[in-house]
Order: structure tokens, then sequence, then C-alpha cells
DNA sequence: CGTCTTTGACCCGCGC
DNA sequence: GCGCGGGTCAAAGACG
């Protein structure tokens, strides 16, 4: 139970988890969405190879990717492979931040090729913790952010949200087919 | 004054 | 080797 990490944490661990859980698995379980990462060349979303489904007590819990470290800092060792865990997933939004209760900090933003929108780098605030995440609006749908996670928190959210309601007024996760 | 954003520079991997 | 694209750094400025 220790090495995943809900995408939206709540403050109680009421069935409001499992409703979210439930809209998480429908939204990134099958062949629909699960690992997929927007090809910048393509316009398209390929499917990420060296996915594997984590599953635990037979709970679809999120994809597991591989990614080949670049060196550069702290977390990558140049040369070396590591494990990371990375979700991406769709959400229709007119704002770009959803407010998952986590803080962050924007470190970079960079204009991505074949897309008018930039790419927005943001990383967890909270000491020690080196989850990172990537917003991003899509051109060829503007109401469409594509939010990227990256790691696992190491500690408890900072704004508790009781409410799950005031998440889903927020976002309103899409299904591409 | 502390925190956060902006933004140009820099680094690295990859394809040609 | 070179150019391109993606990811990160860090200084400067804005803001509460």
């Amino acid at each position: 139970m220790e090495n995943y990490q809900m995408f939206f944490p709540v403050s109680s661990p009421s069935n409001m988890e499992n409703n979210f859980s439930q809209v998480l698995f429908d939204n990134f379980h099958g062949d629909t969405s699960i690992g997929l990462l927007p090809d910048m060349k393509t316009g398209r979303f390929n499917q990420v190879a060296e996915v594997k489904e984590l599953v635990e007590n037979g709970r679809f819990v999120g994809p597991e990717i591989e990614i080949k470290s670049t060196g550069g800092d702290c977390c990558r060792k140049k040369g070396k492979k590591i494990k990371k865990h990375r979700y991406a997933f769709e959400t229709r939004s007119r704002v770009d931040i959803l407010d998952d209760g986590y803080r962050w900090r924007k470190y970079g933003q960079k204009a991505v090729k074949n897309n008018k929108f930039p790419r927005n780098y943001y990383r967890c605030t909270h000491q020690g913790c080196n989850v990172k995440k990537q917003v991003q609006r899509l051109t060829k749908d503007e109401t469409v952010v594509l939010t990227t996670y990256e790691g696992v928190h190491t500690h408890h959210i900072d704004k508790p949200i009781d409410n799950f309601q005031h998440i889903l007024n927020q976002m309103q996760i899409y299904t591409p087919f």
C-alpha cells in the first residue's frame, strides 16, 4: 500500500476514494489512455513502451513506466536506467493547474514543437519530495489539458481537500472514445 | 522578506 | 560532428 500514490488525494479514506479510483480506473484501464503520451511530431498519442500495469490486491493503481535517465540532476544518473512512476492523463478544464492539494513550484516552461501552447514544468515544494509534473494544453483540442505526474509523494497533502466534488468541479476527465 | 514566476541559457540525448 | 528538441537551472523580478 505504500508504493503507490493517488493522483488526487483525499483527506479522509471514505468511499470518496473508491469513487475516484473508479473514475481513474475507467479512464486509465483498457486500451484507451493507459500509458499514453503525446507524440509532438504527429500530434497523436502513443502508447509508451515498457508500460506495466501496477496492480495491487487485484486493483489497478496505475501504469509504471521505465524511462532511461539522461544525466543532469540528482535523479538522473547518467547512462543508468532508473525506474520512475509516471502517470499521464487528460482532463477537460478551463484552468491549466488543477488544485490537487499539493504545493507546486514552477521551474520551467518550454515551447513544444507542433504545439502552440507551451509545456509547463512543476516540482513539489515539500522538502525531500521530488515529485514533478508537466502540464500541457493540446493544440488539437484546446479544452484538453494533459498532465503528467512523475514520482511518488513522500508526504501528506499540504492543502487537504474534503470535498471530492470540488475536484470534479475543476476538471472533467476526458475519455477520447 | 519569503515565496513564487518568468525566461534565457545551458546540458544532454538522439537522429542524420 | 552538428543541429534539434526536451528538460533543468538560476538570476531577476513580481507579489503578498
